[in-house]
DNA sequence: CGGCAAATTGAAATTCGTCAAGCGGGGTGG
DNA sequence: CCACCCCGCTTGACGAATTTCAATTTGCCG
């Protein structure tokens, strides 16, 4: 198995990409690689947080359930991204964390976090950075799902997951719609009628997974604004 | 002007109450001392961000402005909350701040906070903290926009609300119809019919800025579910 | 090929926003 | 001191947007 930090290919964009390789090189390669298919938990909210991981390959959603059963999705994850760093606080997991996708994971016990910032101060400022980044991601989730009516906001979602993922016309999707729905807040039913809608009009076409986008204007023009500064 | 921190009622309650009483000593009283009346802006989003605040008294919304040019309120602060921690990661203030009532708040410049941070690593975890209330407090409120209707919403507030106020019968409420609207996703005239309407069923009244609460229950059972840890 | 879950579609019901009108209170100016 | 005015709140009627319920259809995996 592939531990090996000092080679790790999403070190630069992971929270050791803040340490000097010293630093890593003295870790010893603490990390544990796990490879996992999509549809598993990673961990459940409000479950002891022993340690947080870093994603180095896939999507993860990070769900919160409200009172009434229904859930929202609060954060998407992608390569490079942290989560779980609430167990550094002594705080429970504040989400579940599922796999959409076939993933690749580093997991990093609790201890070890702690030893690593005790040592190099400067970990704290990329901590803190990574959760201004995270407040960030949410704050413009509730701005969307406070302002805007339904159709705005799935053409929105679609091109800001569109930048997320390169930017390219042809995007992989790993939601399904009732996830989308848990997403944006709206059923399965709001949000595939208007894929069907804009299928018909030709604003993009879907193939297994993977969605098309053939005319961005339309759906910028649907989403009521411009999406810069939505990568966070 | 009382500027002393030593001796500042909500030290313990600030930034500042994880540090010794040495280092708040040596700080020579940095923190200039602000007193505003209601409905003034404090600090505008997008604006250079040279300094942090401490609300040491009154109420203060924070709010972001979509690009369809509805605004949304964001979070509500109280005494002891800190904002424009931004700052010091070099960015534009994310939000707009607001009084709503008259407020008194410390004005920490970021040439402060730095120093502070450089001289006392026991200050990144209450940074750390902070960010995480933060985060706590606007998942939240993305999961009551995405998962509930209206009535919840403003029914799960005023419970909220109540509890983060003292948890009194009687409450000052200092948001107008208009910014309830913009807190919850809302037109005034639906919060303004929900208000009307409990208020016929005996659920609240209201004097003057004041609302009282009669009957808990009735809105908990309205809220769709329990109100616990909305304190962040 | 069969079976199951997800997606689609339609129709009816509901919620909520929009538009328009009226009310009321606090503050200002006469 | 009073009248007026402005702004925020309320109320009603209407309609649009979205959910809900129900019935198919599609696509995927064994």
């Amino acid at each position: 198995m592939d531990n090996d930090c000092l080679s790790c290919p999403v070190r630069d964009e992971s929270l050791f990409g803040a340490l000097p390789e010293e630093a890593v090189r003295r870790l010893n390669n603490p990390a544990e690689n796990l490879v996992i298919p999509a549809g598993e938990v990673l961990y459940r909210e409000n479950a002891e947080a022993s340690a947080s991981y870093t994603l180095k390959d896939g999507v993860i959603k990070l769900t919160r359930t409200a009172m009434n059963g229904r859930e929202q999705i609060l954060r998407l994850l992608t390569r490079g991204d942290v989560m779980g760093l609430e167990c550094m606080l002594g705080q429970r997991y504040n989400h579940t964390a599922t796999t959409l996708t076939p993933v690749q994971v580093c997991r990093l016990p609790l201890t070890v976090l702690k030893r690593l910032q005790a040592d190099n101060p400067a970990l704290n400022h990329a901590l803190l950075a990574r959760w201004a980044a995270a407040l960030q991601q949410v704050e413009m989730l509730a701005v969307e799902l406070g302002t805007k009516k339904a159709s705005e906001r799935l053409a929105t979602f679609l091109l800001f997951w569109n930048e997320r993922t390169g930017g390219h016309d042809d995007m992989p999707l790993p939601l399904s719609r009732t996830e989308t729905g848990e997403l944006l807040g709206l059923t399965v039913e709001t949000v595939s009628r208007f894929f069907a809608d804009w299928k018909r009009r030709g604003y993009l076409s879907e193939k297994a997974g993977v969605v098309y986008l053939h005319d961005r204007n339309a759906l910028r023009e649907l989403s009521g604004g411009d999406t810069s500064g939505l990568l966070g």
